[in-house]
DNA sequence: CCAATTAACTAACAATTGTTAGTTTTGTTT
DNA sequence: AAACAAAACTAACAATTGTTAGTTAATTGG
């Protein structure tokens, strides 16, 4: 895990930029244009920073895919209970999607439009709900979670956990720890009193 | 409520066309000629049904907004207690999403192209996330719902009934009343044994 | 079977798309 | 100040976009 402490290049402002307007509109309906008149420059004069547009996409989403296959691989890794293991997922989500809402917008509503690098996108969010499935059942196994359908389980809690990014812009007084901790409460210990 | 016998028009073929294909690609991706294709017609043959592409997608989310907003209004008027409520607004998404799941993606995903009717379903939104607040306060209230933050329950509850129309799909086996009774364990039960 | 409507077609439009080529400006290093 | 690299610019391209006009084929009701 390296710390980053590099200087944000241009690059990058195009990158996060993009984000912020995918997340607005969709990846396909901002044209570069949209995008050069939020930098304030020229359409063409992207291209000395980026390849096209698909490689800033590619950019967003595989980054922070590969972020959650590492924080997962940690977590799988881990010792402690498979509720423990679960408030790490949960604390994982909350902490990525903090750092970077917009990507999260891409990640899970442009990845079909990621041409070459989609079969890879695919096999790593498919492993990760294997992983993410696998603690499930341990846990129902080790009679720390219920016994209800697995898959509706892992559906509703990811489901979660996937929309956060359109929660947390909206609450940003609300604290990454405070939050997991309510989520967790939520999705653990459900709503019947 | 009005039962539909209406034979399908060839409009109502179009729109059920592109829904399925905007759930597929989102609604900026998805040509005219796209479109005309997979109804095995030229591009141009559309406009003899539809007025423009606008109208489509219109057609397609206005109807499930309003659908949602008059099963809202069933549950708030009927009697009974705030989780017999809750556990009907799951039957109610799992109803609609399993008789429109590709509708209820451009519900979803495409909202924010709609132009015109924008501000229109805006609003159906927001008072529907009031009533649903209004009955999981009237629950906490009640001393029927545990009382944590009324904003994270709501938020992860209605994550994952507007994430429905992404899972329902892959599992046609599993019949409505199931799926529904699995999820209200899973959201007002929690998961811990 | 004719008349009229419906629904398809071809051809084209103006606008917009991502991207390239070539040039000028800006900023830094010597 | 001269030289060099980085990053902006203008102008243009080929392709694709939603949509219209005008025309032909298919279907249906009297």
């Amino acid at each position: 895990m390296k710390s980053e402490l590099k200087p944000e290049t241009r690059k990058d402002e195009i990158i996060k930029t993009a984000a912020k307007l995918f997340k607005k509109k969709g990846y396909s309906a901002v044209t570069m244009r949209d995008l050069a008149k939020a930098m304030g420059i020229k359409a063409a004069s992207l291209y000395n920073h980026i390849n096209s547009k698909q490689d800033i996409l590619k950019a967003i989403i595989i980054s922070l895919a590969e972020e959650f296959t590492e924080g997962m691989k940690m977590i799988k890794s881990s010792q402690g209970t498979s509720i423990q293991k679960l408030k790490e997922i949960v604390k994982l989500h909350v902490n990525i999607t903090s750092k970077n809402a917009y990507g999260m917008a891409s990640l899970n509503n442009d990845w079909m439009h990621l041409e070459e690098k989609l079969e890879y996108y695919l096999l790593l969010r498919s492993n990760y709900e294997d992983e993410f499935r696998n603690i499930l059942t341990e846990g129902i196994n080790n009679n720390e979670i219920v016994d209800t359908n697995v898959d509706v389980t892992l559906f509703s809690i990811l489901s979660t956990l996937r929309s956060l990014y359109l929660w947390i812009p909206k609450k940003e007084d609300l604290n990454p720890e405070e939050l997991a901790q309510n989520l967790s409460d939520v999705l653990i210990n459900g709503i019947y009193k």
